[in-house]
DNA sequence: ATCATCCTTCCGAACGTTCGTCAGGATGAT
DNA sequence: ATCATCCTGACGAACGTTCGGAAGGATGAT
């Protein structure tokens, strides 16, 4: 299918250079086709740009419920932990995180709404499903007291932000020592 | 002064469309001037963007000296804690902050190692800074013994990123709170 | 088996617009 | 008279987009 192939060579684009710094013409002449012919499978670039956005958020969604779920009866801390390393593990160098991140920080101004809203949808997604592990934590008595599962969370969010940032920005090794270095404070922070 | 009124204008254009998506005519429209008469003072898009980069890295640079040289003889948690909300309440919805981490995360491909290596002289000398800061604490015997200079560092710069991302995602009444729980947590790991 | 028909896919050519850029001239202050 | 500044005008290149038609395969009727 050339949609498809379309697609995955436009989600490369798209991450390198934006959705500005991206053309039709050299999405087509890496897929081996004219610019034309995208007009086949995709009413323009705002669709193509969207329908991909769509697959982004969705799988980036995924990645998270997935994981949760299949690792929900590991304790807290590897829990935890093994969520912010799978992340850099997957998404190292990935188009996909890529262009979810620039996106949602940066979206192109005419499509701003669409965008944000998506975002916010990603980040209650996540939170929600969050909140309830803490709780449990918490009901265990794995967490101090002080610590309230609101405040675990959003802490825990920044931490994988912060992953996110060095990541893009620095590359593995240093993010590797940015999750070692974050991951033992914050475990100390909150822990019993 | 033009020349200043021009990178003035076009600050606020790059940091909300990026280097790709601002014009110089949109640039020059609301500076009141033809697009053409941006050659006057500038050699063109390059150097004007390249200028402007070197104010903004050295502007925010300048921030991070002067308030750490400033506040030096506040205790750490008051310090480090005052960094993030003065950084918080300084560039909220600032277009040199947006642009710094725009450009920082995504640079235009053409002008990738240019900014590359200004990027890590930033963060490179923010955590110069912050090494001895974090030492001082360590001698005085404010933070545990568990928790070197270096990870609490690292780790810091973690935490201040996470305010950075929601800061330009969410806005300010959530990266308040991000805040918040962040220092609480970040300070529960690290004190004695 | 042949033929007409339809649909999908792709491309050549061109559209109008915007991009950054360059040359040359008018204006006004020093 | 010189200089800086801004202008008009125009440039080639690239952008996203549209249109008409060529190729090929599948379908169904004859």
């Amino acid at each position: 299918m050339t949609a498809a192939r379309i697609k995955e060579v436009a989600l490369k684009h798209f991450a390198k250079n934006g959705y500005e710094g991206a053309s039709l013409a050299d999405i087509a002449a890496e897929v081996g086709i004219k610019k034309q012919s995208i007009y086949t499978h995709f009413k323009g670039k705002d669709e193509l740009f969207l329908d991909l956005l769509d697959d982004v958020f969705t799988k980036e969604l995924q990645f998270s419920v997935d994981y949760l779920d299949r690792y929900k009866e590991l304790s807290l801390d590897q829990l935890l932990y093994g969520f912010l390393t799978q992340y850099q593990v997957c998404y190292e160098k990935d188009d996909n995180a890529k262009l979810f991140l620039r996106v949602s920080f940066f979206p192109p101004s005419h499509l701003y709404d669409v965008i944000v809203k998506e975002g916010y949808r990603y980040w209650d997604t996540l939170e929600k499903m969050l909140i309830p592990v803490f709780d449990q934590a918490i009901a265990a008595g794995d967490i101090s007291s002080d610590i309230s599962s609101n405040t675990a969370t959003i802490a825990f969010l920044a931490v994988l932000d912060g992953m996110f940032v060095e990541l893009l920005f620095g590359g593995t090794e240093r993010s590797l020592k940015r999750i070692e270095a974050s991951w033992f404070v914050y475990w100390r922070g909150i822990k019993k």
